[in-house]
DNA sequence: CGCAAATATTTGACAGTTAAATAATTGATG
DNA sequence: CATCAATTATTTAACTGTCAAATATTTGCG
């Protein structure tokens, strides 16, 4: 086999894995999405933002939750906003710097957190039931090369 | 380890298998996105429908796009509607069926999908490059079943 | 100190996105 | 053939998400 041929079975196979990857990510987040609504009433963000928040008692910064939940701060601003309405989250002043907030769960947040927490890890843990312990490490460590590499891409023409 | 830990232990590297893939596809659609936007003016969904309707000439119906974008029907009638604002798509009625449309790429829509495709599939092999062909191949294998499994598990409860 | 630059958040405009409701058409069944 | 459930597309309302501009505060430099 000729280089060019080579590397045209190669640019199929990044193809079709990367459309693999997304549809299968988008069938768990889409099921995640439909069951949340269905059992809790709520949203993958809000969920999310909950999440984050259930493992810093002591609350994050807007800032904060933007950089780990990968959206922008105007999306975050959006989400606390309802939460807050819900009365599942508060904003509380950061000592350290008057520009920032501290958002954190509230009583009923965190109730409402332990319960939609153990229902979802049982669903992901279904989805993923398939793979053996070795299979799942052998993933999550090429996926991790490609995070990487991604993340350095990124940083060259970003 | 007793049956517990080890359930234990399995939970936790499904969860954090499944925080992987989301962070990874979540780069990667990202780049996508940024890339499409500074190149081509263009937004990944608007590409992704060129793409469907790149391999079908003859037009699709919008509840064909619809199940191939893993996207609702409302959805595809709004980006449909921009795309043919924008001379890149255009209806037709499908003789077949009164209710249907088919939709197609129109001849400027052809040569704008030419361009983004080729730039797009570098894109990717160059994400997917410090993978190998047998790793990549390995991936798209565990991928599928978790894909058809989870597939599975939408069909019991849906 | 004083001021420019950097940081944190909010806001507004626009594009996706979903679920649910509506309207038109089809096709199967009695 | 009449009816009626299923299918196809659209619309609507609420929400998610991006970007860019605006505001408030802090930091650091001269």
């Amino acid at each position: 086999m000729d280089a060019e041929t080579r590397a045209g079975s190669d640019d199929h196979g990044a193809i079709r894995l990367w459309l693999r990857l997304l549809a299968t990510e988008r069938l768990v987040e889409t099921r995640s999405r439909r069951l949340l609504l269905e059992r809790f009433g709520t949203t993958l963000p809000r969920f999310d933002l909950m999440a984050q928040l259930g493992r810093f008692p002591k609350g994050l910064r807007m800032s904060e939750l933007s950089k780990r939940m990968m959206v922008t701060g105007g999306n975050v601003t959006g989400i606390t906003d309802l939460l807050e309405r819900e009365g599942l989250v508060e904003r509380a002043a950061d000592p350290d710097d008057r520009r920032a907030w501290l958002v954190r769960l509230t009583r009923a947040g965190r109730r409402a957190f332990a319960a939609m927490a153990a229902e979802h890890e049982r669903w992901i843990v279904d989805a993923f039931a398939p793979l053996t312990a070795r299979e799942m490490a052998a993933m999550a460590a090429l996926l991790a090369r490609l995070k990487t590499h991604v993340r350095s891409l990124e940083g060259q023409d970003a």
